[in-house]
DNA sequence: GACTCGTGGCC
DNA sequence: TGGCCAAGAGT
């Protein structure tokens, strides 16, 4: 794009900005704390889940401070049901830095908010245009899909070094005056009018100066190589009740997938294994009833696998010590614990 | 650079 | 229904 359709577009995606905007609870605030937890809680996420999220997490640590030091186990509980839990564990990590580093003053350089932990390129810029008006880019999906539309770029998105493009035609058409507004245009010009399908190009303020517009072929646009398919795990997984009534859990390890998540005990269904065998043998239980009446199977999908979970409800008596991280507990009591949504599915038909 | 890492909504 | 996605970062 050449001067002066720079300055005209700017001006046309800034000022439909101020018109059209969402109200959002972050954007009540000029907190950089609060900021920060939006944007975290923001990616790969869709607005109208994290907003409930997001207002119950600010309620439990409005400050810097009352984040830092929280449980772990209160902290994943609080994140339950949104997501790739490690950007809890960051967070956490990346505030409690700022508070015993920077006297729990958030970095307004990209140099040093980018050394926290789930700071990454696309965060640093948001949090320092929008909360500190620094001119950064901030390039996310949205960012890449209006202007592979605006400026016609046709390189693969899903190609990493492909996002350099798109950080450099910010770098030369932000708004130096109003670059968290500019950034925030963008993304939310790409959430409600410049839609992945079905782009509404004749509500567009900067249609303009759109080459796909012009061309016709917006919604050809990004060009974005697809994604292998997911793999998948069969499990079963063992509800077990004690005498007491009380049911086997057990917590997850501390890396990978649902780290530090609480679960029933999953035995994967291997050819050469039985399952009930391998149950009794790995927590020291022996089975006495199994409760054949009921019956719960389905699947689970993530990004990148599904699990096929077989339950099997069974009444247990333990033989000797469990495993690390494995305990007999009340309902009540597993309730306070941070579950992956499967395992809430299974909650759910206990309850 | 390719994989890993969740979930719910959409067509 | 299955694939694709939605304000990415870590390894």
């Amino acid at each position: 794009m050449n001067y002066p359709y720079i300055e005209e577009f700017r001006h046309s995606l800034v000022e439909w900005f101020h018109q059209e905007k969402r109200d959002l609870p972050w954007r009540r605030t000029s907190d950089p704390y609060k900021i920060w937890v939006s944007e975290v809680m923001l990616q790969q996420t869709r607005v109208d889940t994290v907003i409930p999220y997001y207002n119950r997490f600010l309620d439990k640590y409005p400050t810097l401070q009352s984040l830092a030091y929280a449980p772990q186990e209160e902290l994943l509980k609080m994140w339950e049901g949104l997501g790739y839990y490690s950007r809890a564990r960051n967070l956490q990590a990346g505030v409690k830095e700022v508070v015993e580093k920077y006297d729990a003053i958030v970095p307004d350089t990209r140099h040093d908010i980018s050394k926290l932990k789930g700071i990454g390129p696309y965060t640093a810029g948001a949090i320092l245009s929008i909360a500190y008006n620094k001119p950064e880019h901030a390039v996310d999906g949205n960012v890449m899909r209006v202007l592979s539309r605006v400026l016609h770029i046709t390189e693969d998105i899903a190609v990493p070094k492909t996002k350099k493009v798109f950080e450099e035609a910010v770098d030369a058409l932000i708004d130096e005056d109003y670059p968290g507004d500019f950034n925030q245009a963008l993304m939310d010009l790409g959430a409600m009018i410049c839609t992945p399908t079905s782009p509404k190009c004749l509500l567009c303020p900067v249609r303009d100066y759109c080459t796909a517009f012009q061309e016709g072929d917006a919604d050809q646009l990004p060009i974005k190589s697809k994604k292998t398919k997911t793999k998948k795990v069969k499990f079963d997984v063992f509800v077990a009740i004690d005498k007491e009534g009380k049911y086997l859990v057990e917590k997850r390890k501390e890396e990978g997938l649902l780290a530090n998540m609480w679960q029933f005990p999953m035995i994967e269904l291997n050819e050469n294994a039985n399952s009930i065998e391998s149950f009794q043998h790995n927590y020291n239980v022996i089975i006495l009833e199994k409760a054949d009446d009921k019956d719960l199977n389905f699947k689970h999908i993530f990004s990148h696998l599904t699990w096929e979970l077989n339950c099997i409800f069974v009444q247990v008596e333990q033989q000797s010590t469990l495993p690390n991280d494995a305990l007999f507990l009340a309902m009540d009591s597993i309730q306070a614990l941070p579950m992956p949504v499967p395992m809430l599915k299974i909650m759910n038909v206990l309850n």
